[in-house]
RNA sequence: GGAUGCUUAGCUCAGCGGGAGAGCAUCGCCCUUACAAGGCGGGGGUCGUAGGUUCGAAACCUACAGCAUCCACCA
């Protein structure tokens, strides 16, 4: 017998190492349909927060809906190595130390990542465990295994026979802190105060003076030259001159160029070509020289002279007061302005010019936004993050994919002295090649994750069954990173789509809508919750509480809510097993032999079948759930559990209402199993008649004879009454077991009315086709009047109260009935709809005018 | 500068073309043998503003305002 409470820790523990030892995480059952998708595949940093919950639960309903609805379910797991996420981990790691990667060197440096590795996968497996994700261990993957390494090679060198890598000097994002290049989408973009510094540039030969305004007074030692627009008339006549840098003193032309905006700053601008991207463009223009003055830690070259070997900064201080002194600082203006920052290091990054490897983006872009206007295009949930994808592969830049790392895919390329370069899959034969030093973005191969981890580019069983995959769940803020470059390499080497749909979700955030982060020591511990709610809490509250990519905020309280609603299940699981007794037998459900309750609720439950399917199959969970909330509440606990006790106590009766308790617990059960497993399982091992594990279930199917709109109203009306004289009682400050006498006129649609109203309402004495003294209710086909100690005048009241609400009824009716446009173009089912309304208010108006002339 | 989303009950959010919903909070009554971390009942909203489309708009369109996010630029 269940307990009284529900307790998550008694019935989370053990049940998931049983699924996993009986096998039934495995898929490869080739007599059913497959269905198959990926895990997000979370980075070994560290243990996992709410944003994996986020991204794996949804998976995990799918996956355990699927299964249910006889698919051969495939979810294949694994980690990503997360090169530059993790590099930073283990070097901060071996700093508290006291030691630098470089101490070490780079073999023993990849060892103690590895260590790492081992043990934070470790960590994730146990968390895996914890929240009860039906992932394929016999499938697991990592990025950086032989299988994954191998397909990076074959991507890359594919790639470079094809020309769509190359090798390429251009001004790149450098993170001096990690000592890296960064891809575009890795550098963070903030607004951060600055300043603006205004020189002074004596012009040669000329008595004038030009203002040139600057935020990195630093890069000046790179200058080549000063540019303003030719047409600007304060500076036109200067074209053509030199000016001398105030930083060295050294000669700068002054050219003219429509680029430069003369509405910005003073006009004028100072050309830097080794470290900024714009410069760079317009150096190459006018074949100046590329002179860069920073090195890899962003510390002054030579070139900076008396401040060589000095940080960016301190440079900057330095010059700036050097300058002053030299008289020619203007002023310095406060200034806010983007800044970028690494996202993994926080460093300001220094656009600097490198020689990096690029992929060519705009061929395998083209190709992406083909297959977009195809019949096989990914299809996003909700729609509108397609946008977001076909703007960037509008607009998409070559991605910068070597790092200066050691943590990653080691770039198959190899160089000899003779300046040769050779790319392929295995180091070439003879003497004298090197490898490249460098490894990948990280990204390059989470790109391939998803046909790279079906065996690609092998042709595996596996591969030719579950790719392209059914569905990706993931957050909008990776639909750059990830997203978009899966579905280029996929297009490019499988000539599929990676995945039929993708579905994204929002982020989770504080209590206080912020977003979570280790700065603002907000984040919140899945493991926390989980130990206060417990996991199928936690999984319910992810999955319900907002709508499909929308952002979301943690909240205690909706935990305590999911916690209770879960309890409440229980609860009536606990009842439903009372009533059926030891050693009940399963029945099927007799339909000739049910009372009207039952039908009523037999009906509800297939409604709610019906529509908790449809939301399903769209992975709208939210709406789903919302369902089958309403239907165990408000439907089944609230109403049918109570009233059976009626039918229950009747020999007659007793046999089909406890099929139907059966049937429709159980079926509660199967269809919030998906959502809450673990407590889906106690549950429904608690059932007679259950298998040997929920996950050899099916879920529960629609039968049409049972769904029936006139026996749902049959209960409506009693729910109706029940409401009614509850609400009356509390209105009137009866108890609510304040013993009352009532009679009625009319016909009611089920037998023993009678019983239900002695029974719930305390009715002593219920007269058939009678009127008492009293205040009335009308309902539809059925007038019922209470015997209180009611004055005359009250009663009035409330009957004129009656009367002003249906005469408003009742015109709202009549008006919309009276428009002709109404008639002529509203669906014909509405039309009858408000026709059968009108009726029914001009019915109950009349009985409420009969009893109030009664009484005048 | 471009794009997207949000604005609904005190709070947090659903609903997105046919009579305003949930959770929490609040008020009242109940320890009724499934559940007091509960049950039952009640109060509370001119659905951001202004136009428009429609027989009918919280929902669709346009403009505006506020908030948030993304992209680009920023000498």
């Amino acid at each position: 017998m269940l307990e009284k409470r529900y307790d998550p820790k008694k019935v989370e523990s053990g049940k998931y190492q049983t699924w996993k030892d009986k096998g039934y995480f495995t898929a490869g059952d080739t007599s059913k349909q497959p269905f198959s998708l990926v895990i997000p595949p979370p980075n070994v940093t560290g243990k996992l927060h709410l944003g994996h919950v986020m991204d794996t639960i949804p998976d995990d309903i799918i996956v355990r809906y699927k299964k249910m609805m006889g698919y051969d379910v495939l979810w294949v797991p694994g980690m990503d190595h997360a090169g530059i996420a993790t590099q930073a981990k283990v070097e901060e790691k071996l700093r508290k130390q006291g030691i630098s990667r470089y101490d070490l060197g780079r073999e023993r440096f990849l060892k103690v990542a590895w260590d790492w590795k081992r043990e934070y996968g470790d960590t994730i497996h146990e968390q895996w465990a914890k929240i009860g994700l039906s992932v394929d261990y016999t499938r697991e993957r990592f990025t950086l295994d032989e299988g994954l390494s191998e397909a990076v090679r074959k991507v890359f060198v594919t790639l470079y026979e094809e020309g769509l890598i190359y090798q390429g000097e251009k001004i790149i994002n450098w993170d001096p802190e990690l000592r890296t290049a960064l891809s575009n989408v890795e550098v963070i973009h903030t607004d951060d105060e600055g300043e603006f510094f205004y020189f002074l540039y004596d012009v040669v030969d000329s008595d004038e003076t030009l203002v040139v305004a600057t935020t990195r007074p630093e890069t000046m030692f790179g200058d080549t030259a000063v540019f303003v627009h030719p047409e600007d008339p304060r500076y036109k006549h200067l074209i053509g001159k030199y000016v001398i840098n105030p930083a060295n003193g050294e000669k700068l032309p002054l050219m003219g160029d429509a680029y430069v905006d003369p509405s910005f700053g003073t006009g004028a601008m100072k050309c830097t070509p080794a470290h900024d991207p714009n410069d760079f463009a317009l150096a190459k223009k006018y074949g100046f020289p590329f002179i860069k003055v920073l090195d890899e830690t962003a510390k002054m070259n030579e070139l900076a002279g008396e401040f060589c070997g000095m940080d960016r900064y301190e440079c900057r201080d330095a010059l700036v007061e050097k300058i002053k002194a030299e008289g020619h600082l203007q002023k310095i203006e406060r200034f806010t302005h983007s800044v970028g920052h690494s996202e993994r290091s926080g460093a300001v990054v220094e656009p600097m010019l490198s020689k990096q490897w690029f992929v060519r983006m705009r061929p395998l872009a083209d190709r992406v936004l083909a297959q977009q206007n195809s019949e096989d295009k990914v299809e996003f949930l909700p729609a509108r993050f397609e946008k977001v994808l076909i703007r960037w592969m509008n607009e998409v830049d070559d991605w910068c994919i070597s790092r200066q790392l050691w943590w990653g895919h080691r770039i198959p390329a190899y160089y000899n002295d003779k300046g040769e370069v050779y790319v392929g899959m295995e180091a070439p034969k003879g003497e004298g090649w090197r490898q490249d030093e460098d490894v990948l973005d990280t990204w390059f191969s989470s790109a391939l994750w998803p046909f790279a981890t079906l065996g690609w580019p092998h042709k595996t069983p596996d591969f030719d069954r579950y790719f392209p995959t059914s569905v990706l769940n993931t957050g909008y803020d990776i639909i750059f990173f990830w997203v978009a470059r899966m579905v280029f390499q996929s297009e490019h080497f499988t000539d599929k789509r990676p995945f039929k749909t993708v579905v994204i979700h929002g982020l989770i955030r504080d209590e206080q809508g912020r977003k979570m982060s280790k700065s603002l020591g907000n984040g919140i511990d899945p493991i926390d919750v989980i130990e206060k709610y417990g996991v199928d809490a936690l999984r319910y509250f992810i999955t319900t509480n907002s709508a499909p990519g929308l952002d979301m905020r943690y909240s205690d309280e909706k935990l305590n809510a999911a916690s209770n609603y879960l309890n409440k299940i229980w609860n009536a699981t606990r009842y439903v097993l009372q009533t059926l007794g030891e050693g009940y037998v399963p029945e099927e459900v007799d339909e000739k032999a049910l009372d009207p309750l039952d039908r009523y609720i037999l009906s509800r439950l297939e409604g709610t079948i019906q529509a908790v399917s449809e939301r399903m199959d769209e992975y709208n969970f939210l709406g789903a759930s919302g369902v089958l909330y309403d239907f165990v509440y408000d439907d089944f606990c609230s109403f049918y559990l109570e009233m059976s006790k009626v039918s229950l106590s009747d020999p007659g009766k007793e046999k089909a209402t406890k099929a139907t308790l059966y049937k429709v617990i159980r079926e509660i059960i199967l269809m919030i199993y998906p959502y809450c497993p673990f407590i889906g399982e106690e549950l429904y091992l608690s059932l007679p008649g259950h298998k040997e594990s929920v996950m050899l279930e099916t879920y529960p199917k629609y039968v049409a004879s049972l769904h029936s709109p006139k026996d749902e109203k049959n209960g409506q009306l009693l729910k109706e009454i029940i409401t009614a004289i509850r609400g009356y009682k509390s209105s009137k400050g009866l108890a609510p077991n304040a013993s009352i006498r009532m009679a009625f006129e009319g016909a009611f649609p089920f037998e023993g009315i009678q019983t239900y109203l002695s029974r719930f309402l305390f009715a002593s004495e219920v007269k058939e086709n009678a009127k008492l003294h009293g205040e009335a209710f009308v309902f539809d086909g059925a007038n019922l009047t209470i015997e209180q100690d009611v004055d005359k005048a009250t009663i009035v009241e409330g009957l004129l109260a009656e009367k002003e609400r249906l005469l408003s009824e009742i015109a709202r009716g009549e008006k919309m009935l009276s428009n002709p446009g109404f008639l002529a173009k509203a669906p014909a089912d509405k039309v009858a709809l408000e026709q059968e309304k009108l009726a029914g208010n001009k019915a109950k108006l009349e009985t409420v005018l009969k009893n109030l002339e009664e009484l005048a």
